[in-house]
DNA sequence: TCTGGGGTCCTAGGACCC
DNA sequence: TCTGGGGTCCTAGGACCC
């Protein structure tokens, strides 16, 4: 027992809610419960819009005979969420809806429901944030949550808190997630999945060596197929193998910078503070087409898309208060193969009609002649509009305010 | 089995400036 | 003249994550 005036040790959790998108349509759908679901995007295949088809009927009353299958799925979809029944058919996130549809014909395919997921996003957060204030967005389905100066946060080295936290979101919502306590964000990142779903797991610094070398490099949090795939040929197949190099031979083959990192990852080191809030620095929006599309043979229906994509980038900005100077695109061709093109103007905008028409100049730049299958619309280098404002009100004075002079009638825009 | 959409960060070369 | 180094911005690509 350490005396209770020490300094508190850091204790960071990681909080993951179970198969999310899935859990929240089990909601809705209790009768899908332990059947084998996927939570899908891209078109519905065949038959008219199911809603209809289903009357005034509550959503718990649909039989599930009358959902749609994954068999015959025809599309580009991917899947984003399967049920852990699913899951024990091979199938998993990321995976195209189409192979899906070979190892698990008979699974109920749902189409995506953001807006419900983002609900109960924002319920969840606000729950953990009534009890610990220190917590960090991590996208849609996870946290970080700072435990060291919450009360209780140190009990059982967090189990305690955890527990609450658990608890306190599956009585206000239904939905189970997972939870890893440890000394830092990068363990305590692997630890939330020691045990899920609906688990628990505490790390301290000693189960280093029991409880993280044994595991794979992939497991670390920044280690992706790439790096996994160097290291596995460089003989480096656990963590606990990753710790035992010499930081010399890891900078030799990933540079400084990713060498020094991965060895004080594998030996569990990790001082990133839980932050509550970071600046966004780029609003993006892309499609990928139903069938690829030329250039020159689809101008028409590409021209459209395109104009779309920049209306909404210009809407998503507009919402959230963002005007950027960076304009860009990105293409993807009929092989998969993506490029870029981007410019920086000299002054910051939100306006569609800008962004279109710079985005039409990356375009220009763009090699056009295979076929492409994705276009995407970015806009960077963001500001927030009333940081913008307050910028422009500091400027010199040169024209003055609301004076059009000759220069600024000129359209910026003449064809 | 042909692979969504929305992001972040890093690298690296060239321009440009001091 | 044939040799500088550092800092910052811009652009393109790529790895990785949810």
């Amino acid at each position: 027992m350490s005396p209770p005036q020490s300094a508190p040790l850091r204790r960071i959790a990681h909080l993951d809610m179970d198969a999310f998108y899935a859990s929240v349509e089990l909601l809705r759908y209790p009768q899908l419960k332990g059947l084998p679901v996927v939570i899908g995007g891209g078109r519905r295949p065949q038959e008219e819009d199911p809603e209809t088809a289903r009357g005034e009927r509550a959503p718990h009353k649909i039989p599930v005979a009358e959902f749609a299958r994954l068999q015959g799925y025809s599309g580009r979809g991917v899947i984003t969420t399967a049920t852990y029944a699913a899951r024990r058919f091979g199938v998993g996130s990321a995976m195209g809806l189409m192979t899906a549809a070979k190892l698990c014909p008979d699974a109920i395919l749902l189409p995506v429901d953001f807006a419900a997921y983002q609900h109960y996003s924002r319920t969840f957060k606000d729950i953990i944030l009534e009890i610990a204030p220190l917590m960090e967005d991590r996208g849609i389905d996870e946290v970080y949550i700072d435990f060291t100066h919450v009360p209780g946060g140190q009990r059982e080295g967090g189990r305690v808190l955890a527990r609450l936290i658990q608890k306190s979101i599956f009585d206000a919502t239904g939905l189970t997630c997972s939870v890893g306590v440890a000394p830092n964000k990068l363990l305590a990142k692997m630890a939330s999945e020691f045990n899920k779903p609906n688990g628990i797991a505490i790390v301290f610094e000693n189960d280093l060596q029991t409880k993280i070398w044994p595991r794979a490099c992939r497991k670390i949090n920044g280690i992706g197929p790439k790096a996994d795939e160097k290291l596995q040929q460089l003989g480096i197949h656990t963590i606990g193998e990753l710790a035992q190099q010499e930081v010399g031979r890891l900078i030799d083959h990933f540079g400084q910078k990713t060498g020094a990192w991965m060895f004080d990852a594998a030996h569990g080191l990790d001082t990133r503070p839980v932050v509550l809030e970071s600046a966004q620095v780029s609003i993006s929006r892309e499609t990928t087409f139903e069938r690829d599309l030329h250039a020159v043979r689809d101008k028409a229906e590409l021209g459209a898309i395109f104009t779309r994509l920049c209306a909404q980038v210009a809407q998503d900005l507009a919402r959230q208060g963002y005007v950027g100077k960076t304009i860009g695109i990105k293409l993807r061709y009929d092989d998969f193969k993506s490029i870029t093109r981007d410019l920086t103007l000299p002054d910051y905008t939100g306006d569609a009609n800008a962004i279109r028409h710079h985005a039409g100049l990356c375009l220009k730049r763009a090699p056009l002649q295979q076929r492409l299958r994705l276009l995407g619309v970015r806009v960077g280098s963001l500001i927030t509009a009333s940081e913008h404002l307050t910028s422009l009100t500091k400027k010199a004075p040169e024209p003055m305010q609301g004076v059009q002079t000759a220069m600024d009638l000129t359209p910026a825009d003449a064809p």
